[in-house]
Parts: C-alpha cells; sequence; structure tokens
DNA sequence: TTGTAGGCGTTATCAA
DNA sequence: TTGATAACGCCTACAA
C-alpha cells in the first residue's frame, strides 16, 4: 500500500487525475457525486499523497524548520527547555499536515554563505529559530535570508524581527516584587552579561520594581560571563568575601545561577532561607528538587515552541504579514527557598 | 540566487542537462575537463540541487526520522538525554547531506494505521526511535513498517531489532563494584519497574556484580513505579522508617532516583557521604551539581545519537544488512557522594 | 463539471 | 563521452 498514487484513485473512481486532484484538494469546480466516489477511492486504497511531488508542484517544501542553538553540554540555557519547545513546535506543526525540520547550530555566523544548510539548500518554506548563545551577525542574516524566521526568546533592538520572547522584563519585576513582598530590602541580583538582550530585560525588569517601590530597597548588581551553576556559585562567593553586611535575598537571572548561589551560602553553613533567600528566573526541573526547593519564576517552554509554530505557519501562508512580536506572560512559582528576612 | 537549477549550470558549461547531472554526481563516464567545467559553473552560480525535485526521481526522501517518546514533564528520563541524542544525530545526518525530520509522539500504539505521521505519510526513508515510554506494541508496529528503524535505549526481547543501546548491565556493575571497591558490604538498590528492560538489565548488572563479588556482600532491592525524583525520595523515606540498620550505600539505577534519596537523607540529618553514600547512573547535569556532587557511572548520550544515525544512514544506503546492536559502554564519574563506610 | 497537456527539477535509459 | 527523452507524482491553466 506504499505506492498508492493518485493515478490508481483515478482510475478506481472513473475519472481523469486532474479531477482526482481537484475532489481531494476540496476545489470547489467538483460535483459532489464525483468528489464523494474520489474520497471513496481514496480512502479505499489508502491513498497518501507523495509530498515531494507536491512539493515540486506547489514550489514549496511544506516543510518548517526548527534550528537549535544551543551547543549541548554548555548548559547555557536549560535544555528541557529547548526539548518542551520542540513539543510545543512539532504538535503544531504536524497538526496542520506539515513537517518538522530540525538541525542544532552553534549559532555563529561565518561570513556570507554560511547560512544553516536547511535553509541554503532550500530544504524549508519558513524558520523557528532558538537559543541564546546566537550572535547578533548570525540572527541578521537568518532575518534576512527571505524565508519567513520566527526567532523564539531573541530579538535585536532597532530591527523588526518576528518574534515570540517570554516577558522577560515583568519576569524580573515579578522576582523583585515577590521578594520585596516578604519583606527584603537589600537584594542582590545575580546576571550573566546585559549584551544579551534576555539578561537585560530580566534585569531592568528587577530594576524598576525596585525603584516603583514605595518602600525604600537597594539592589545590589552582579554581573558575570557565565549564567551556568558555577558561575552563580563562584559570584556568590566573591560576595562572601568581602566586607559589610549580605544582602537578605538573591535572586538569580537564570536558576542555575540561583542554584550556584545556593550551594555557594550551604557551603558556607549559611541556612535557605532563614539567612538568605534565594531566587530563581525559568523554572528548570532541577529548581523543583533542590534543598531547598527554589522559587522561581516559569518561563512557559511548550507554549512558546507553540505559538511559534503557529506564527510561521500564518507567515508562510500569507496570512500574517509581519513582523509579528507575541510576549508570553510569565509567573510567580513558590516553593521554600525565600522567607521573610531578619530572623537570622 | 534562489533558482538556479541544472539546466541554467548546464547552460553556462554549454553541456546537456544530462551531462551537468553526472558531471555533478561525479558519474565515472564524464571527460575531466567537461566536468571541472561544469562544477566551475555550478559554484559560479551558486547551483544548490532541488532536493524534492532529487527524491522523485530517486525514490526517497532524503529525510532520516527521529522520534521522541519523551512526554514534556515527565521527567522519566533526563531530557537533555534526548536533546543531546538529537545533537548527535543532526550532525551525523547533516553531514551526509540527508535531512533529520523530527517528532514528538506519545509511544503509544493505537491500533493499525497508529504509525507516526512522518511514516505512515512517507516522509523518511527511515526512522530513529528513542523513548522510555515507548510501548511493547508501538515499537514492535514501528519495527515492521518497511521502513529501517533503529531503537535507542529499547529494544524487545526475543525481537531481533536494530539498537543503539548503552551496556546498561555494566554500567550497574560498574557502579557496584566501585562501592564494593569502596568497602561497602550492604548496597540498597533503587529501581524502577523490572518490566522496563532498562531497569532490568541494570538492576541484574548490579546483582551480577554483588553476586560475583569475592567479599561477602548484601543487596536490599527496593522497586517503585515512579523512577524520578521524588521516587527516590519517597523510597529511601519508607526505607528509614523501618526497622534494623541502614544499608551503608545507596545505588540509585537513575540520577534522579539517588538525587532523591539523597533529598530524603539529609533531610533525616543524615549526612552524605560519611553516613550513607549514594550513587547514581546517567550523569544528568543536576548530578554535577548536586550537594554534595553525585558519583555516577556515565551514559553517552550525544554518541548514541550519533552511532545511532550513522546505523541508520548505513542500514538505508543498504550498505548493512541488520538487525544490528550497538552496545555503548558507559564510565565511571566519580564525585563526592561516595567514601568509606563505618566511619559513623 | 470534466479531461488534456504541460511543467516543477532531477536522475536514468538509451542512442548517437 | 555526450545528448535527447522519458519517467517520478502532483498541480493547474486551458480547452472541451
Amino acid at each position: 500500500m506504499a505506492n498508492v498514487t493518485l493515478v490508481d484513485v483515478a482510475r478506481l473512481a472513473g475519472v481523469s487525475v486532474s479531477t482526482a486532484s481537484r475532489a481531494l484538494s476540496a476545489s470547489p469546480r467538483i460535483s459532489l457525486p464525483t468528489a464523494e466516489r474520489v474520497r471513496q477511492a481514496a480512502a479505499d486504497l489508502g491513498y497518501q499523497p507523495n509530498l515531494q511531488a507536491r512539493a515540486l508542484s506547489e514550489q514549496r517544501t511544506g516543510n518548517i524548520g526548527l534550528l537549535i542553538a544551543n551547543p549541548v553540554g554548555s548548559s547555557v540555557q536549560s535544555d528541557e527547555f529547548f526539548l518542551a519547545v520542540l513539543d510545543g513546535a512539532s504538535r503544531a506543526i504536524e497538526k496542520s499536515g506539515l513537517t518538522l525540520v530540525v538541525s542544532t547550530s552553534d549559532g555563529k555566523y561565518g561570513g556570507p554563505g554560511t547560512l544553516p544548510a536547511m535553509v541554503s539548500r532550500q530544504r524549508v518554506d519558513a524558520v523557528i529559530a532558538g537559543g541564546i548563545p546566537m550572535e547578533d551577525a548570525f540572527v541578521r542574516a537568518l532575518a534576512h535570508c527571505g524565508l519567513p524566521v520566527v526567532f523564539i526568546g531573541r530579538y535585536l533592538s532597532g530591527e523588526y524581527l518576528n518574534t515570540v520572547t517570554p516577558d522577560n522584563p515583568e519576569s524580573g519585576r515579578i522576582a523583585v516584587k515577590y521578594l520585596l513582598d516578604l519583606g527584603h530590602r537589600s537584594i542582590a541580583v545575580l546576571s550573566g552579561a546585559l549584551e544579551i538582550n534576555t539578561f537585560q530585560d530580566r534585569f531592568r525588569g528587577a530594576e524598576s520594581a525596585i525603584r516603583e517601590s514605595p518602600v525604600g530597597a537597594q539592589m545590589l548588581p552582579l554581573f558575570f560571563d557565565a549564567f551556568d551553576e558555577p558561575g552563580g556559585y563562584e559570584m556568590v562567593r566573591r560576595l562572601l568575601t568581602r566586607e559589610g553586611r549580605l544582602p537578605t535575598a538573591i535572586l538569580g537571572l537564570t536558576d542555575w545561577l540561583a542554584l550556584g548561589a545556593m550551594r555557594a551560602l550551604l557551603e558556607a553553613g549559611l541556612d535557605v532561607p532563614r539567612d538568605v533567600s534565594v531566587m530563581g528566573l525559568s523554572d528548570i526541573a532541577p529548581a523543583a528538587v533542590s534543598a531547598p526547593p527554589l522559587s522561581t519564576v516559569r518561563v512557559p517552554a511548550t507554549s512558546l515552541g507553540g505559538l511559534a509554530a503557529r506564527l510561521v505557519l500564518d507567515l508562510r501562508a500569507g496570512e500574517v504579514e509581519g513582523p509579528v512580536r507575541i510576549i508570553v506572560p510569565p509567573h510567580l512559582v513558590v516553593r521554600a527557598s525565600c522567607a521573610t528576612p531578619g530572623r537570622s
């Protein structure tokens, strides 16, 4: 039953190929009885259209590319984040009968002609691109490749791209507000480099929450190149060795940063949350099972994938003009790593 | 430069299309000068073959499917495991000019005709399937779909399938041997259900290491349906409430199991590794940063993906007959969660 | 409403 | 060694 073609269907239904084609594509210029007869024949034969042939004829592949710029082992961003994105995208794309083509990429731009193979070899109609380590030049090149491109969690200031991003400023704000509400007035914020706009946005959100708060509060910003667990650990190690009072709360702009911070604190004999509260941002799996479980702000990865897929599908179909920006709201996840300060 | 076809190349080189085709496919029956001329023309024009057309002509798609049966949020198996597999597969497949098509799947078999869309719609030439929650019936149906299929980490006893699996018995053995060498003589083993052959194999390996050891040692097997972090936690909670001496070491047949065990131990005021040693199996990211960092046995996920891809490519090319079983060796990763017993 | 014919870009067969 | 020519399976004017 593998090689049933439209010719077979047409023959069985006693019509020509073109009629069969029209009947199956629900074209208007067809009589109801013939349409029904063709559909029946197709069903009986177990006909499946050859998508390669259709692609050739329709001048488009029916493939949507997903580019994952997330070198394994970098732990730069949670791996589960991308698997969730992939899951969301996969469902949405399959539902509309298209195919998801995936490629990992280093996200680096090595001059003209260095576009991902799926793009340069014309294997896809549109692409979804995600991953923090994408270089600006790479993003720019990709954005102008001639295909609809939707970026997840990444944008270029001053350029209009199709993007689906978590509301990063809001997530920073939510985190700080929560700490403020608990009564903290001295909060350290652990961030990756501000060149990465995810951090810039989260940081600004955190900052604005402090600024706009009626209660006076102090923020101690700390930056580091590595925004993974060891990075958070290292930052807090340094924090511990310096003079003066410790902040009563530490916010990691990434769960891994927060987890690293917690490790350093615990190792120094401090109690979390009694001595210092620790707050994360992302809600990756380890956050739920750390000791103590990490309070954090959840970024909905599966939604991001699904939304990006639907957007890119609309763009491909020409039903949406673009550029489009979709912003997905985060929400607070309270666990056990934060408490009211000052009981030490 | 998008729509340069072979016709354009042929015209520029002053030859016919068929000659151009042969020249570029490095066919033997071609003169060196013409071949060179054609190649030059192709390069000048930035020619990229239309793979849809090629697929149509060659009667195969040039797509390799990757099926990921790993419902997000189940934390059944580490997500990063599959992202690593994907990364390995993606690299290998792109290197040979083919395309990776990915689909998430629930791994359930709902009767005939329930094969994944990528298979039933003939979008791929071969498939790689991975994921623990795959049902036996699903595996069987997939294995007989008529395409070459390689399973990662999954097999059916009594059936010959193409598989790429970590050496599960060996990993169990390595873990237990390490504990034995440290001097432990009473080891609890935390396992998921033995119906899942991954656990059966790991468990048997652990068992055999105990049995074959010249020193007498006792093993306390514990089983549970959930093999995630809460599962490990729960098992050790129960272990702690019962009579008698505690084992001096606990082996989780999954890192998450071990991490859960560690949490229960720490919560009960016990010290790891002074009071009880804890050992994992997998080496997922959180293992490296738990407190204390988890000693474990590493399962090389990226290699699994790469090997599966190369195997499925060979199968597709008919260069390998099959069924083929590839077994990948694990290795010990020593961190800080295990120590010599009896100093409590 | 239906059928005929041409084209999408490749590869493969068969003469020349 | 090369060049017509015919598939591959589908879609879509255009004609009937």
